[in-house]
RNA sequence: GGUCUCGUGGCCGAGUGGCUAGGCGGUGGUCUGCAAAACCAUACACAGCGGUUCGAAUCCGCUCGAGACCUCCA
């Protein structure tokens, strides 16, 4: 094998090579978005750290399958096991049913997911289509004894499960320490023990979404729904599973101890967490109110924004970062990456326009090492970016003859620029969304009196039609002979 | 309060015991009728104080500051 990935495991908190359980087959399973209201640009952040490990995966010639939920139904407002379905709520809110919710957001989730340019996951089970799996489960729990069941409910009994297992070796918790900290919440009167959480919920009378079982009419606790999907798909034991860095406790806490209650065994090799998009310094959320959406990225409709940003220029700005640091949100710092991003697309340009000669001046196989380098070190993809860049002046130089590049040497450069820009960062040129034929012609046949009026030395008339062009959102750009333009984005 | 993470130049953001990160912005230049765009070249940094070391921004300790998780959260 020529390369090596390493990947942070946050079970051991270490860069591990990565080796597939079953080589040269890859399981992936992500926690994607429990979906009661429009994705924020929170959600942009697993989405493009997971398309980018499950594209290099793929490049790298294994065969992933990519797992990634949709949550619609168990996750309560309120409380741990108290309180109201968050679908349920909005549903109530908006008039709807709740599988209307669902279904509205679903469609909102994916279209921002294909703005994005992520790849769409291999499967992508939804929670409520998984209800009798989900009690198979609770039961298999139950039966093993880590669980108990009191007034029509199921709570999973952490106390029995550390007498036998470690709850707490993902988070770094320790139970004595949790219980000596617990803060007082109300609902907790069934369990006993605060940190017990649900696996199956009876529903109170208003509750709407509730299944039968033979415990209780009710519905499934918040963790269960990924341990369930993910081994249903990959198996009992799998690869990766990721999600975000606030899922680890006691969200993937949880799902650990239930799997292996239920099976005896660990069923994931490698967790992998993304870390948080922050604005102000401060972590970007729901609960915080603090969220910009990415449908209001792409309108500019945000007054913290001033201006609309492209999908592109967001999955830029996130890929920028390396994925477990947080990455601080200003209208500047987009900016800043669209601009950038729009050098890195110029240069592709002008490498599609060089010529050959005998002999290359430039090292062209090293930069493609440092590019597989830096993929391999735990996907850092700022440093991929930052040799990409310095390809680009190369190829600038190339371009000003001040360099040469042989044809095999072009050859290599080209394919660089296509897998990792293309197929492995997954960044795309946009079309310029305004633009159509007619517009072409009509602004070209403008700028040819422009051209004129240049000849002619009439620099009055030229300013002129090159300011109002700029008042309605053209850049004209003068070339020696002709010119080029384009739609600046608002 | 407990556990943990982080503090890099105007901004975003890599990295690391000795070798330029990169992008945006700034400045200077090339180009241009002038601009713009593009390209080239540059300056600006490692929170503070101690310690380890031939050498630390990088390791250790303390101080200050910020944040995450402990409740749903990507």
């Amino acid at each position: 094998m020529q390369n090596k990935l390493f990947i942070y495991n946050t079970l051991s908190r270490k860069k591990e090579l990565f080796e597939p359980v079953n080589s040269p087959f890859v399981g992936m399973y992500v926690c994607g978005p429990t979906v009661y209201g429009d994705a924020h640009l929170g959600h942009a952040r697993p989405a493009i750290t997971f398309d980018l490990l499950f594209r290099y995966l793929k490049h790298l010639g294994y065969k992933v399958r990519y797992v990634r939920n949709i949550t619609d139904v168990g996750h309560l407002v309120n409380d741990a096991d108290s309180g109201e379905d968050k679908i349920q709520k909005k549903a109530r809110l908006d008039q709807l049913e709740p599988m209307e919710v669902v279904q509205r957001y679903v469609n909102s989730f994916h279209n921002n997911m294909n703005q994005l340019n992520t790849l769409p996951p291999s499967i992508e089970p939804r929670a409520s289509g998984h209800i009798i799996e989900q009690q198979q489960m609770v039961a298999q729990i139950l039966k093993n004894g880590f669980a108990y069941e009191i007034n029509g409910s199921v709570y999973f009994d952490i106390e029995k499960y550390n007498q036998k297992y470690n709850y707490g070796k993902l988070s770094g918790r320790v139970l004595e320490d949790l219980l000596n900290n617990t803060r007082a919440l109300d609902g907790q009167e069934e369990k006993k023990n605060p940190f017990d959480f649900a696996l199956w919920k009876k529903a109170d009378p208003e509750h709407i979404m509730h299944w039968p079982s033979k415990w209780s009419e009710g519905y499934p606790g918040w963790h269960l729904e990924c341990s369930v999907m993910s081994t249903k798909y990959l198996g009992d034991t799998f690869d990766i599973h990721g999600g975000g860095m606030d899922l680890v406790f006691p969200h993937h806490e949880c799902e650990i101890a239930q799997s292996v209650a239920a099976s005896g065994h660990d069923a994931v090799k490698y967790w992998v967490h993304n870390n948080m998009i922050t604005i102000n310094g401060q972590k970007m959320g729901k609960s915080l109110g603090n969220f910009i959406t990415l449908n209001d990225l792409f309108s500019g409709e945000n007054e913290l924004l001033g201006k609309k940003f492209s999908p592109m220029a967001i999955r830029f700005f996130i890929l920028q970062a390396h994925y477990r640091s947080t990455l601080d949100f200003s209208s500047d710092a987009i900016y800043a990456a669209e601009k950038g991003l729009h050098k890195l697309f110029a240069g592709i340009e002008t490498l599609n326009k060089i010529t050959v000669s005998e002999k290359s001046s430039v090292d062209v196989k090293s930069l493609e090492q440092k590019c597989k380098d830096a993929l391999n070190d735990d996907l850092n993809s700022p440093i991929l970016i930052s040799h990409l860049f310095d390809g680009i002046k190369i190829i600038n130089s190339i371009d000003k003859g001040k360099n040469t590049i042989s044809k095999d040497d072009l050859v290599l450069l080209k394919k660089i620029y296509n897998v990792f820009v293309f197929d492995i960062l997954g960044l795309n040129q946009e079309t310029d969304c305004g633009s159509n034929d007619l517009l072409d012609k009509a602004v070209d046949a403008i700028l040819n009196m422009r051209l004129d009026a240049k000849k002619r030395k009439d620099f009055e008339l030229s300013d002129k039609i090159r300011d109002e062009l700029f008042k309605i959102g053209l850049v004209i750009k003068d070339k020696k002979d002709g010119f080029e333009w384009e739609i600046t984005r608002q």
